[in-house]
DNA sequence: ACTGAAAACAATTGCGA
DNA sequence: TCGCAATTGTTTTCAGT
C-alpha cells in the first residue's frame, strides 16, 4: 500500500473528477494513458481509492435542510455505544456519523426535507434510543467548503 | 430541475458507484443503456449530480488523524464571518467547513498526519485568524457511517 | 421519450524495452 | 514500469417506433 509522486498527482485529479479519460489524466501527469490506467487500477484494488461516487445535491433531491447534531449518551459503556452505532447505520436520514472524543460522543450529519421532518425524525430517533442524554442541533447555513478531496502527503522516497 | 422515479433510482445507484456501465445501470432500472445515459447526462447538466469523484482513504495517504472542530468567533459581524470563510477555503487541511447556527459558528472537518501536525496547524490557523474566540476539537475515533449518499425524496408525481 | 444498430471512443491486454 | 499496438468493451449518435 504505497504510492509515489505520480500516484499522488493522479489522486489529486480524480478526487476532483473521476470521469476524465486516462488520456486526459495522462496529459496532466506526463504519462501515457495506459500507465495512468494501470495505476488507477492498482490504487483502487489497494483501497487507496475507497470508492467512486456521484455527489448528489441534497437540495435538488428534496433535502434542503442539513444539520450537524452533537449527541451525548447517558454512559459510555461499550454495549450502549455499539447499539447506538447500529442505530446510526440503519437510519437513512443520518448520512454521516462519527464517534468522537471531547464535547460530545457522536456527531451526526443529517439531511432533511424540512424542519418539521427533522423534528419528527428526532422524536423517533431519540425515542428509539433512550440512552441519549442530550443532543444539540446546529443547522447548516452555508457549506463554505464541501470538498471531498483529502490532502495528500508527499509520498515516501525510496530511490 | 425535476426528476422522476427512475432518475431517483439512477441517483441511488451512482451515489454508491459511478463507474458502473450504462448497461449495468440499465439492468438495475429496467431501461436501455442509451436511456440511462441520456438521463445521467441530464442529471449532470442540471446540477442534480454536482460532481463525480473518487473517494480517497485519508489513512492511506498519510492523514490518519481526523477531527471535527467547533469554532466560535468573537463577533458575528458579516465582514468577520466572510474573512473567516476565506480562511477556510484557502486552508488545505480543512476538508469541509460549515457555517452553522447554534453552539458554534463554524464546524470544520480536518485531516492531519499526526496530533503534532494538528497542533501546529491550529497555532498557525488561529494566529492568522485572531477573530476566533474559542475552538473545541473532537477527534474522530470511528467513522461509523461515512456515506456520500443523500437520501432521495420520492419525486413529485405529475402524471 | 424510448429502443436498437452502427460509429466513435476509451479501457484493457500482450509484448518488447 | 513504461509505451505502443491490437483487442475488447463502452458510450454516443442516428434512425425508427
Amino acid at each position: 500500500m504505497r504510492y509515489d509522486r505520480i500516484d499522488a498527482r493522479i489522486l489529486e485529479i480524480v478526487q476532483k473528477n473521476n470521469r476524465l479519460t486516462s488520456e486526459e489524466i495522462g496529459e496532466l501527469t506526463g504519462l501515457s494513458a495506459t500507465a495512468c490506467q494501470r495505476r488507477l487500477k492498482r490504487l483502487r484494488s489497494d483501497g487507496i481509492i475507497e470508492a467512486d461516487v456521484s455527489i448528489v445535491s441534497p437540495k435538488a433531491v428534496g433535502n434542503p435542510i442539513q444539520m450537524l447534531v452533537l449527541v451525548t449518551l447517558e454512559r459510555e459503556r461499550s454495549d450502549i455505544v455499539d447499539k447506538f452505532k447500529k442505530a446510526i447505520k440503519s437510519s437513512a436520514e443520518v448520512v454521516n456519523g462519527f464517534f468522537v472524543t471531547g464535547d460530545a460522543d457522536f456527531v451526526l450529519y443529517i439531511t432533511s426535507r424540512s424542519m418539521e421532518d427533522y423534528e419528527q425524525f428526532t422524536r423517533r430517533f431519540f425515542h428509539v434510543n433512550p440512552e441519549i442524554k442530550t443532543y444539540k442541533t446546529m443547522v447548516i447555513l452555508d457549506r463554505v467548503k464541501a470538498s471531498f478531496a483529502i490532502p495528500i502527503e508527499p509520498p515516501a522516497e525510496d530511490d
